[in-house]
DNA sequence: ATACTAGGTTACTTTTAGTAACTCAAAAGT
DNA sequence: ACTTTTGAGTTACTAAAAGTAACCTAGTAT
C-alpha cells in the first residue's frame, strides 16, 4: 500500500468518524457505539453471547454451568439485560420445576457475528497488548 | 441463501467460538474479547480513540473540550489505561507551562478500524435495539 | 501580590458489580 | 410428617469502580 492509499484510507475513517459525531447533534445525543457497547460490552454479556451462540438453546443453570464463575444473580442481571436490549429471547414453561429457555434473536446472532471479527483482531494483537503492559509496568 | 448456506455458516461460527474457549484452557484463563474490550469498552475510551483518530495528535486540554462532559480525572485515568495497553502515546515537551502530545499507535488504529465496522453495525440496528427497549419497558 | 496557564493529583462521594443466603412450589426420600 | 432436592430466580448486603470538587506546580503577565 502506498502513500496515497494510507492517506484516502485515512480521510475515509474521518469521514466515518465525522458521521458519528454529527449523528449525535453535539455530543450529547447517544452514540450507538457508546450505547451498544456500554450495554454487551462487559465479560459475563460476552460469555452469555458466545455460550448461546454455540449451543443454539440453553437453560438457566445448563448457562450458569458453562459460564465459571457467574453467580445466579449476576446471570439473571446479564441475561435480562440482554433480553431487554432484544438480542436473547426468554421462553418459559409453566412446569414444576420450572423450566426456562434462553436463546439468541437474530440480532443476537448479527451481534455474535461483530464480536467474532473483534475476537479474530484480539487475538492477533493480544500479545503486543500484553507486552505494552509489561513495559508500561517497568516504569 | 439457502438452507445448506445457513447451515455451514453456523458451523463456522461454532468453530470459532470453540477455538476461542479453547485458547485459555477452560475458561480460567484470558478471552481476548473480555480482556480487550474490558478495557476500552468504556464510553470514555471510545470517545477518546475516535477523536484522537479524527485529529492526528491532541493535547490534553483539546481533548477535554472536545470530550463534552468528561472531567480532568477520567480523561487523566482514561489516557493512561490506553498508554497501558499500548493504543495511545504520550509526548511530553518540557516547557513551561508544559505541554503534553498525545496520538493513537498503530495498534491503536487498527483496534479504531475495528471499531468503525462496529458502529456501522451499531447504526443500523440500534433503532431494532431501541424499539425493543420500549416493548420490554412496557411489561 | 494576584491571577492565569497546562496538565495533572488527592481526598472524597456516588454508582455499579458482585456475594451469600433466602424463596417458591411440588416431588421424592426416610 | 418432615427434610431434602430441583430450577430459576430474589433480597439484603459489601467491595470495587466511576465520578466530582478542590487543590498543586512553576513560570509568566498584570
Amino acid at each position: 500500500m502506498d502513500v496515497t492509499n494510507i492517506e484516502n484510507q485515512r480521510v475515509k475513517v474521518q469521514e466515518k468518524i465525522n458521521n458519528i459525531f454529527d449523528d449525535r447533534q453535539g455530543l450529547s445525543g447517544c452514540c450507538p457505539i457508546k450505547d451498544i457497547l456500554g450495554r454487551f460490552g462487559d465479560k459475563w454479556s460476552i460469555y452469555t453471547i458466545l455460550m448461546l451462540g454455540r449451543e443454539e438453546k440453553l437453560r438457566f443453570n445448563e448457562l450458569k454451568g458453562l459460564i465459571s464463575g457467574i453467580s445466579q444473580r449476576m446471570l439473571t442481571v446479564t441475561l435480562r439485560s440482554l433480553e431487554e436490549d432484544g438480542l436473547v429471547t426468554r421462553t418459559v414453561y409453566p412446569e414444576i420445576p420450572p423450566r426456562v429457555e434462553y436463546r439468541l434473536t437474530e440480532l443476537g446472532q448479527g451481534l455474535l457475528l461483530q464480536l467474532l471479527q473483534l475476537a479474530d483482531w484480539a487475538k492477533l494483537h493480544i500479545q503486543e497488548i500484553l507486552d505494552a503492559r509489561q513495559r508500561y509496568a517497568q516504569q
